[in-house]
RNA sequence: CGGGGUGUAGCGCAGCUUGGUAGCGCGGCUGGUUUGGGACCAGUAGGUCGUAGGUUCGAAUCCUAUCACCCCGACCA
């Protein structure tokens, strides 16, 4: 990619009201701008962030059998009407009218209509498991968004749903999902915690919530020296407290802030029995399906890995999600033709290499791209102006230091593993 | 929904108290000199001051209503 064909969107000055960092710093870095509480676009800087870190949950999760589906958006409130969910779920649930006064909602979550797909087309023991998943687009109509895109109303999330003919069965692929998230988080190179949690809204019997350790975290949890812990509301009920403080003082458990970027759950049969999702077993009785489903917030992780890695000049991409592993940064060389050429050529043998690579060949100071691509957080800086170019040489400059050296054309591609 | 706050050029802000020609910085555009760490000079465009009503000879400024956005809380992944 080059910068002439590949828009970014820096800016100098951010909006005052994004308050944390990783909202400035996105808004800052032109991968997001907001178009109404809660809704963003994504830029295209953001949105290659994204497709990073979807490109990894596929891959972990086809690695354990899911395959993926895509399902509607906008679902029949007569599905959310037979789970009992078109009056649990409260004002948080979008819905609306169309022109024949049917019910509608925008899906917040998905069970009701991976429900109904499944009942439909399973009927027998013998297909069973499945794990199917999706990355789709969800919608909840928050009583406060904030934070840019940590809490939005439309918001991009993986979620999974595993069907099982045993409780037994269920409960191996529930491990099976934790340790793929285990992976998944790992490749993303986030710090993480797993906690117990409270299944909420969702609904069933177990659940483990996965954080991302940092400050402006809006979840409360209590954490052991090993980092295991629960959150606050399964505190609350485990030992019979009503206050965090009252909690840390009876348990002397260690209180730190998390940003829920992940939520798995084992559902059992709380979805098949209302919607009547039913199997034959080997000796032909009737029963109904065990459910799980395991979601991660995607565009949460975007915020949450700015939150966790950044300084002073912008983003600190890790290097698995970063937008380009690399930036061809070219000093004058829309008017020196062999700082052009050179930087070209330089661009070319990355490209060959699989290299994911920008070249910024605006006509623009130094300093400006400099400042732009720190800002922007890319790992790895290749340099090139004059020098270089009369010595067939390359500048390299890791994001992470502050020194530059001059090395060979020949070395760049090792440089970059 | 309760409490607090903000809406003036793309972004950051001043002007409002005490009504009288709508400003500054950054950014944009044109020309030129620059380009090894956010350059400089000259010129230039861009605002029905969130919206609607009211008071007044006259409203960004005073009054009323309304909308949007932000923060704290409740709630929630």
């Amino acid at each position: 990619m080059k910068v002439s064909n590949f828009p970014i969107f820096t800016q100098k000055d951010v909006p005052s009201e994004a308050e944390i960092t990783s909202h400035q710093l996105m808004i800052k870095s032109g991968m997001i701008r907001k178009l109404s509480s809660g809704q963003y676009s994504w830029l295209p800087i953001g949105l290659r962030v994204i497709q990073k870190i979807e490109k990894i949950i596929r891959e972990e999760l086809n690695n354990i059998g899911c395959a993926e589906i895509l399902m509607p958006s906008v679902q029949p409130a007569e599905l959310w009407k037979e789970s009992g969910r078109w009056d649990e779920y409260g004002p948080e649930l979008l819905r609306f009218k169309d022109r024949h006064e049917r019910e509608f909602c925008l899906g917040p979550t998905f069970e009701e209509v991976i429900t109904d797909l499944i009942r439909k087309d399973v009927s027998s023991y013998k297909q069973l498991p499945m794990n199917l998943f999706q990355i789709s687009s969800k919608f909840r109509d928050e009583i406060r968004p904030r934070f840019g895109v940590m809490r939005a109303r439309e918001f991009i999330m993986k979620d999974a749903y595993s069907f099982h003919e045993t409780q037994d069965c269920l409960d191996n692929t529930y491990e099976i999902y934790k340790s793929a998230y285990q992976k998944i988080f790992k490749r993303l190179m986030l710090d993480y915690t797993i906690v117990d949690a409270d299944s909420g809204n969702i609904g069933g019997n177990e659940s483990n919530e996965f954080h991302v350790i940092a400050e402006t975290g809006e979840d409360d949890l209590l954490l052991d020296n090993k980092c295991n812990g629960m959150n606050l509301e399964i505190a609350k009920i485990k030992y019979s407290e009503d206050s965090l403080e009252s909690i840390i003082k009876k348990t002397g458990l260690t209180h730190k802030k998390g940003i829920e970027v992940g939520h798995i759950f084992k559902l059992g049969q709380k979805y098949s029995e209302k919607m009547k999702a039913k199997i034959t077993t080997k000796d032909s009785k009737s029963i109904n399906m065990f459910m799980g489903c395991y979601g991660i917030g995607i565009t949460r992780i975007v915020a949450a890995a700015i939150e966790q890695s950044h300084d002073s000049n912008g983003i600190i991409w890790p290097k698995s999600i970063s937008p380009f592993e690399a930036v061809i940064i070219e000093i004058d060389g829309h008017k020196n033709k062999e700082v052009r050429s050179h930087s070209n050529e330089v661009y070319s043998l990355l490209k060959n290499s699989k290299k994911n690579i920008i070249h910024d060949d605006r006509n623009a100071n130094f300093g400006n791209k400099m400042k732009d691509w720190e800002l922007i957080g890319i790992p790895h800086m290749i340099i090139i102006g004059n020098n270089e170019a009369k010595n067939k040489t390359i500048t390299y400059r890791a994001r992470t230091e502050n020194t530059k050296f001059e090395i060979k054309v020949e070395e760049i591609v090792s440089k970059l593993n």
